[in-house]
RNA sequence: GGAGGGAUGGCCGAGUGGACGAAGGCGGGGGACUUGAAAUCCCCUGUGGGCCUCGGGCCCACCGCGGGUUCGAAUCCCGCUCCCUCCGCCA
């Protein structure tokens, strides 16, 4: 949610913001007359109630019986007009909100301009393309061939994108869980939770995956509960409503959780594989900061993010998204991409982003500055710290060797118990 | 699922129709006393919003949430949510 100050005092940099995006800035107007008609209503409501505060506070001291009962007449007509107001004011308020909650975040300005993800930049590249003396699989074929991924029996029970992890393959995908955590919890300074997979419908709409993505989440038909797509919604929501201290900031949080997405604007696409899932694991880092501190913390995500690629031994580079590829919530965003040669490709495996207050407005969460004064909005940032199974392709494909087999990377060795999955 | 109890400020806790934005306490800030500290005493201390002749003033809303009754609601009525206790069921 943007502040509705922005519009008021220079609508020209959230239409700028929504150029940049590449989305039709006639909203800002939209929102203008909204936000202008509403601040009459309540300006006329107000004088409404103060004048039915000031009578009726005078009223029990009223002696005569007559100038009692025409002043009560007096108020019940009062009322009357002033209920009328009342409900064309919740109907423009209403509106407005309604409005402005489908209206993205403003990109950072030193995020590159561009219409997609063709102009997105790349930072830096760490480590070289490996070379392999023998054509390098798919893990789409590695993984059934030795026995780690089950495919058609992952269609059997939940149909297209799904898959199921057997032997070696679901303890090697445990491991890498079980390291992530420990990683950013013992070396990066992130406390460990574990939130519920389903939220309310509220919690949803803080982190600003409602009402705009509706489309691509489950939620249950019954009763109140929305299927996570990321731990972001339930790590954003932890904090709804506090007010925090500027003490205890940055508070940093690491959550391992699966996601589910219904992926239908992606339909048809990715479909072989894990690269594109309805269901799929990912441990995520979460800051709450200053507005002051939310860059350092960027940068720090990002390269808490790189470590983990490059301790697991994956090539990978930072790429900047432009304008145009930015997230709805984001301001600011750098995905990390690991090269997967069975696939030829880089994959993305981290998105780190810099919220700033856009979340922490839907979810009202403030802290109070060292000095006192008033409240301010932290600003909320989050991270792949990485998605699973993108990670676990690139460690199938890196690590294949010529006979069939698969070298564990070092650091998940003391959690996978072996040092090689055998060919089957 | 059934029965009962509850939700008040950063925390605890009073308040059942009229000066209650809310007693009292704790915590926090400032001051007096003190060489310093403690103790004691005094003062201050919720959030959001609107307006103006704007570094000051006026006003509105908020006592779990949403409606309603009333001239007037923390207080009465209806619905919902959450928490607690007991019973049932259950991994």
């Amino acid at each position: 949610m943007l502040d509705i100050n922005l519009f008021r005092e220079q609508p020209d940099v959230v239409r700028e913001g929504l150029r940049k995006r590449g989305e039709d800035p006639a909203i800002v107007d939209e929102i203008r007359e909204l936000d202008a008609r509403h601040r009459q209503l309540l300006q006329e409501v107000e004088a409404l109630r103060a004048e039915r505060n000031r009578v009726s506070k005078r009223i029990p001291q009223i002696r005569d019986p007559k100038e009692r009962e025409a002043k009560i007449q007096a108020m019940r007509e009062l009322k009357a007009r002033l209920d009328q107001l009342e409900a064309e004011l919740r109907d423009v308020e209403a509106q407005l909100w309604e409005r402005l909650a489908w209206v993205p975040n403003l990109p950072d300005p030193d995020v590159p301009v561009g219409k997609d993800e063709s102009e997105n930049v790349v930072v830096r590249q760490i480590g070289e393309i490996p070379a392999f003396s023998f054509r390098p699989k798919p893990h789409w074929d590695l993984g059934p061939e030795l026995g780690l991924i089950d495919f058609e029996r992952g269609v059997k029970l939940s149909g297209t994108r799904f898959f199921v992890l057997r032997g070696w393959g679901a303890r090697l995908q445990r491991a890498l869980i079980q390291w992530m955590l420990d990683l950013h919890v013992q070396k990066h300074g992130y406390t460990e939770l574990y939130p519920p997979f389903m939220v309310r419908e509220k919690i949803i709409f803080a982190s600003g995956q409602l009402p705009k993505f509706r489309d691509n989440l489950y939620h249950d038909a019954e009763e109140d509960f929305w299927w996570v797509p990321t731990a972001e919604v339930p790590l954003t929501g932890y904090h709804m409503d506090e007010i925090l201290r500027e003490e205890d900031l940055p508070l940093r949080y690491t959550a391992y959780t699966p996601c589910f997405r219904r992926e239908k604007a992606a339909a048809g696409r990715d479909v072989r594989g894990l690269k594109r899932l309805h269901q799929f694991d990912k441990v995520e880092m979460y800051a709450y900061t200053t507005p002051e501190q939310s860059e350092a913390e960027l940068q720090k995500m990002v390269q808490d993010a790189v470590e983990t690629c490059t301790l697991l031994g994956l090539t990978c580079r930072v790429v900047q998204l432009c304008t145009g590829d930015l997230g709805f919530a984001a301001r600011k965003t750098y995905d990390i991409e690991v090269w997967a040669p069975g696939l030829q490709e880089w994959l993305e495996v981290s998105s780190v982003s810099n919220v700033g207050d856009f979340q922490a407005r839907r979810a009202r969460i403030r802290y109070r500055p060292k000095e006192g004064g008033r409240t301010r909005f932290v600003h909320t940032l989050n991270g792949s710290g990485l998605g699973v199974p993108r990670t676990y392709i690139a460690i199938l494909e890196n690590y294949q060797q010529s006979d069939g087999s698969i070298v564990v990377p070092e650091v998940l060795r003391p959690y996978m118990g072996v040092e090689v999955i055998p060919p089957k």
